[in-house]
Formats: C-alpha cells, structure tokens, sequence
DNA sequence: TTATTGTTGGGACAAATGTCCTTTTTTAAG
DNA sequence: CTTAAAAAAGGACATTTGTCCCAACAATAA
C-alpha cells in the first residue's frame, strides 16, 4: 500500500554523499502541498523520510490517490520525458525529507549513469506493474474484499492513513468504507 | 482507447532496416494469445501492424482490460527490468505484425543507443501518466458519462472492439454497457 | 474554558450496477 | 441454404454503493 524503493534510495544516498552532482535536500511539514496538478516544475524528488499521497483530483474537487510513496519513491520525473503537465499532486502525510534533482541534473545521470539509468527505468516499470493488478482488483471484487486484502499487506493502515484517504485510495466515499469496515468486524466478533 | 507510440515505432523500423540488431518480426492471426499471464517470456514486441489487447483475468475468468495496443506499443518490456513473471496476457484482436527483440538484444539497445534507450523510457512514462487519470475518471463518474468520453476519443471503438472487451476495458459488465448505450440513444433521439 | 473545525460512525433512502435469464441478431461452418 | 454457435440486447429482480443527513468525539485556536 505504501510504496518504497531501497535499492533506489540507496543509490541515492551514495549519490548525495559523494556531492559530485547537484543534489539537495528538502524538507516539508505533513500536509504541504508539493506539487499541484497540471502545472510545470523543473524538479525531481525522491522521498528520504516520511509519507506522501499523490492524487488526481476533478473539476468537483474529488481525490483519486494514485500511490502512497514512500522511502526511494520519486515523483515529479514523468515530466522529464515528456514536457507535459503534472498528472498528480503530491502531498505529505507525515513530515518529509526528499531529495530534489534539477531536470537537468536527472537527466544527465540517466545519460552517464548507467546503473541510475537502470534503477530508474526499473522504478517506472514497477509503477507499472503495480497499478495494473490494483485497479482490476478494486473493480472486480467487493469492497469488503478489498480490505482484507489491505488489511493483510499493511495491517496498521488505519493508524498511519486517514479514511477519507484510505477510501480516495480505493476509490470509493468514506460512508462505504465504514459500512465495510463495521460489516468486516461483526463477521470477526461472531 | 487504442495507444500508438510512433516514434518508437519509425525508430524500431530503421534499427530493423539497418540490420545491426538480432531483430525479427512475427506474425499472428487475430485471437491469437501471445502472452500468458504469470508466464516467463525471453522477448520482448514491439507492434508494427493491427491491434491487441493487454490484459489480466482473475480466478473466476474475469478479464480486465489494461490497454488496447496499436503501432508502436510495446509489450513484455517491463519483465526485463525486474525478472519476475508477466501479469497480463496478450492476445491479438486483428491479424498482428510485431518486432520481436530477445531480452538480451532489449537490454544491449538499451546500454548502447542512447536514444532507443529515452524513447522506451518515455514510453514507460507515458504508460503511467495514461493509466492515472483513466482509472480515477472511471470511478468518479458514471458509466454513461465514460462511453460519451470514449466516443469522442475513438468514434469508432464499436466497429473494431468487440462490446465485452469494451465492456472489460470500462470494468462493467456487458449487462452496463447495454443499458448505458440504450439510454445514450434514448437521448439523442429526443 | 469555549467555540470551532475536522474526523469518524452511522441511519434512511435513492440510484447505479450486477446477476440471471431469455430473446434476437449476426457470424461461421457444413 | 441451413444449422449451429457466438455476440448483442434487454427484462426482472437483488445487491451494492452513493447521497444526504446528523450525532459523537477529538483536536485546535481564541
């Protein structure tokens, strides 16, 4: 439920310490706004510490949260390729620490960098992978069924992650979460 | 509805052309599956001619559509990056032409050709920002208002895909979709 | 403390969608 | 041309989920 990328991460890490490239630290509070949707940024972030939600949101202000990211997830690097807007926002959860790498910078570490190159590549592929089971999931199978599965994969969802995102991350309102939730605990008790 | 990649497609024409590269091309009559789910496959294709579907199906053979493949589209690219097994099956609905690139030869145009390297980046990128939106839209509106949005985009979805594999692609059913389409009609005729 | 706002939980009803079948239409095969 | 098989359309009913509320209970600011 909560993504991460050590091995991203790592290399990272081993980036930032030799300082040969021009790369920052940032830090956020929890539920700063990092980036909105549909708008240009030069930047590319990779999450050091801490939880972020990214989400679509439409024209009646519903949230459909893509992913939870955490440690090694990047976001912000679609753009690189294509010059398009952003699709997501991003949000923290928790406070955040991120690294930040100029387009520029991202981009000449994918060209000179091959193993970068290879992690990277290797990070958009399991995004890949990852949202496609998901959504056939959602849809094909009850509610109720979806949170058990939740449940088993990341059993203190409920401590860390709000409903109403718990529900936007399903994809479905929080009345119904709590219906499934409260159905899902009488069928334990009895 | 059905996605194209031409530039990777003219690339992939001219590292054909040239000869250089252990490239070949396939062919396949239509419904004919290509990719097994949960399979392991040492190639990776690139479509020159027709259309398929990429696809994952649940115990109960419930199908979920991911994508509908033209010109251009790749597929078993992301399983040389993380060596694991497919999870989706590929089955061709018009008679198909694709390139066929082994794992080996996939990764070495990687390493060495700097530009096939960012054009099956980009189409890695372009693959998520695709799939983000029309998942959220999906949920967040109703059916009917899906089919308008699928009509404007490709005018002629009925003609060529089948309504069960449009039907699998919404993540209705057959039953939905029929209703939705009568009602639709009822409307313009008014 | 006292408002104030946000989160959570749930009742009652409406609307959307699925299930199960049957009928009609189209396509393919002999 | 006839027949079998597959795809499309839709009726009737059950179920799920959403909408619109309101109440209880934090957490927060004044």
């Amino acid at each position: 439920m909560i993504r991460t990328n050590p091995e991203l991460m790592a290399y990272a890490e081993k980036l930032f310490s030799k300082g040969d490239w021009d790369l920052h630290e940032e830090s956020f509070g929890s539920k700063e706004r990092i980036m909105e949707q549909d708008h240009r940024y030069g930047k590319v972030y990779l999450i050091r510490e801490g939880i972020a939600k990214c989400f679509i949101s439409d024209e009646n202000g519903k949230e459909f949260i893509q992913e939870f990211l955490g440690e090694g997830m990047e976001f912000g690097e679609l753009e690189v390729f294509s010059n398009k807007l952003t699709i997501c926002a991003v949000e923290s959860i928790t406070p955040l620490k991120a690294f930040s790498f100029t387009h520029g910078c991202f981009s000449q570490l994918l060209e000179n960098d091959t193993r970068f190159n290879r992690l990277v590549m290797k990070a958009l592929a399991d995004k890949i992978r990852y949202k496609a089971p998901r959504h056939s999931y959602q849809h094909a199978y009850p509610i109720e069924d979806n949170i058990i599965r939740l449940k088993k994969l990341f059993p203190e969802f409920t401590e860390v992650i709000s409903k109403k995102d718990i529900a936007n991350y399903i994809g479905i309102t929080t009345r119904s979460l709590n219906r499934a939730l409260k159905e899902l605990k009488e069928k334990v008790d009895r």
